[in-house]
RNA sequence: GGUGUCGUGGCCGAGUGGCUAGGCAGUGGUCUGCAACACCAUCUACAGCGGUUCGAAUCCGCUCGACACCUCCA
């Protein structure tokens, strides 16, 4: 027997940054969909704003999945063609880092590529479907750009290709996704440096003509020279889902120009506007500021983890981050600060708790105090609505509150609401939030661990027996400062991990 | 200067015309040998000023403030 995909039951909405609006979504081809999220430019560390981007998109690909749609996520790396400004002047970003350290581009772009897979999966974020590169695609670039030219939208200008900005929005829109119109954009423009290439500022490289001490360079009917940072996008999209596709992510601060420049490309080559549903994902700020590495406004992954940055009481394991991060909307600024994460970790502790005190509980004849299916559908509409996380977790801290009061005989579950409430919390926690229970993971992996501590609390009972409350507390007390807390029941006493 | 987003209680953070958000912290209780955990109860709100409405935190206008993009960063 097969059950209906959930998909087929629940009425999802996106909130689409091309309409500005939440709208119901429907995907091209019905039970699928492609969705792109611009990857990082691999010329340094990830940062813990880049990973707030990624680990939205994770819980996005992850819902989507968990509603029974096939996906095909494609996240690129950039590792060419992303200049130090978007005005397609200064150096490439990799080939200028390849300098500074005298190595070859392509092992700065190896080793920042492993830091960021790293990072992401300590975060516990899957892997994309693919996960393209720009280098590995400049045969492609080309071919787009041949198109876009006898298309009449670019412009060869001394060895480089520019996309023309005025004659495409002649016909279409240059300013649709970021609400701006192109009068206004030239009013607010500075004067071109007199050695430009371009006939106009708003103009943008599609191929850029390589210095002759540019080092990453590739042959072009044009000049050696190497492509625009917004066509790899646009070509990997192209490619790997199609001239028109269902989501396009990616950073708030990529709607423009880069997000802007890739409808214009797409809309140049193919005649038609690429992406359905566009999502923005919001910053992440520290004490109030954007994180910034020139102000030194700014936590990395690895000095989380570590706790060795001023910001920072303590380090913190990638989970509670990521629960953290799930606490507000992705389209919501959030403030990272040491105050907020501990209150995080605490909450998402007890939660943990929950989930394993879920496994315990003893079945009644019937459910009281606690509606599971209507929980369940508020858990759904909470995720269908824009993917709401923080209701969502609300939601959960309710089943976690029946959970404990059915632990403490003060309500009873049926088995069959157990078996419910049980699926769907672990749907939500562990597949859906992408949640890990560190607790269990150090007990599962520690026998000898656990065994001592089991040893510990016999004796720490007997000890009680005997009225020894000097022993007892000891033992209490000295496995607490060791970050081993002991929690007395009914039923005796457990432990966890904090 | 242009464009956009936002101002919610001690802190974080949802909601968006009438119905408890939630987490953390605080207070009072239950449990406990004492605690912790857990549970019950409870206290702090919708930047300011006008307007629309039977009713506004929610809609509109203005004022003040913050942030983002345009100008390296997801």
């Amino acid at each position: 027997m097969t059950t209906a995909p959930l998909y087929k039951t629940q009425e999802l909405k996106i909130y689409n940054s091309l309409s500005g609006e939440k709208e119901m979504f429907k995907p091209i081809t019905e039970g699928n969909i492609g969705m792109y999220v611009c990857g990082p430019t691999v010329y340094s560390n990830v940062h813990l704003g880049n990973c707030r981007t990624f680990i939205s998109f994770d819980m996005v690909f992850r819902y989507l999945k968990h509603l029974g749609y096939k996906v095909r996520y494609v996240r690129n790396i950039t590792d060419a063609g992303h200049l130090e400004n978007d005005a397609d002047e200064g150096e490439d970003k990799v080939a200028k880092k390849a300098r500074l350290e005298q190595l070859e581009p392509m092992e700065i772009v190896q080793r920042y590529t492993l830091d960021f897979h790293s990072v992401m999966s300590k975060f516990n974020a899957i892997s994309p479907s693919i996960e393209p590169t720009a280098t590995g695609h400049i045969v492609e670039q080309i071919e787009i750009i041949k198109t876009i030219i006898d298309n009449g939208f670019a412009y060869i200008s001394n060895g480089s290709v520019y996309f023309d900005v005025q004659k495409f929005n002649e016909t279409n829109h240059y300013g649709k996704l970021s609400g701006r119109n192109l009068e206004d954009m030239i009013a607010n423009t500075r004067e071109l440096t007199a050695q430009s290439d371009k006939k106009n500022p708003q103009d943008f490289a599609l191929w850029k003509k390589a210095e002759p001490q540019h080092i990453m360079r590739w042959p072009s009917p044009w000049s050696d020279g190497f492509p625009g940072w917004h066509l790899e996008c646009t070509v990997m999209s192209t490619k790997y889902l199609g001239e028109q596709f269902d989501i396009h992510g990616g950073g708030m601060d990529l709607k423009f120009p880069h997000h802007e420049c890739e409808i214009a490309q797409g809309e140049a080559a193919c005649g038609q506007t690429p992406v359905n549903y566009w999502m923005h994902a919001n910053m992440l700020t520290l004490n109030g500021k954007k994180m910034s590495k020139s102000t030194g406004n700014t936590i990395s992954p690895m000095e989380l983890f570590t706790g060795d940055n001023e910001f920072l009481g303590k380090p913190f394991d990638a989970t509670i981050v990521r629960f953290f991060m799930m606490q507000a909307h992705y389209r919501s600024i959030l403030d990272f600060s040491n105050d907020a994460l501990e209150a995080s970790e605490k909450g998402f502790y007890r939660l943990m708790d929950a989930m394993q005190t879920v496994e315990l509980l003893k079945t009644d004849q019937k459910t009281e105090g606690f509606d599971a299916q209507k929980w369940k559908s508020e858990c759904y509409h909470a995720m269908n609505d824009d993917f709401n996380t923080p209701i969502l977790i609300a939601k959960l801290f309710d089943a976690v509150k029946f959970i404990n009061t059915v632990k403490e005989q003060k309500a009873s579950i049926s088995n069959k609401d157990l078996e419910e409430l049980r699926h769907t919390m672990f749907g939500f926690v562990f597949d859906v939030l992408g949640l890990v229970n560190i607790n269990e993971a150090a007990s599962d992996t520690s026998d000898k661990l656990s065994g001592t501590v089991e040893l510990l609390i016999k004796l720490r009972a007997e000890a009680r027996a005997n009225k020894d409350f000097a022993t007892s507390d000891k033992i209490r007390d000295e496995l607490l400062a060791i970050g081993i807390q002991l929690k007395d029941s009914r039923e005796g006493t457990t432990f966890s991990l904090n």
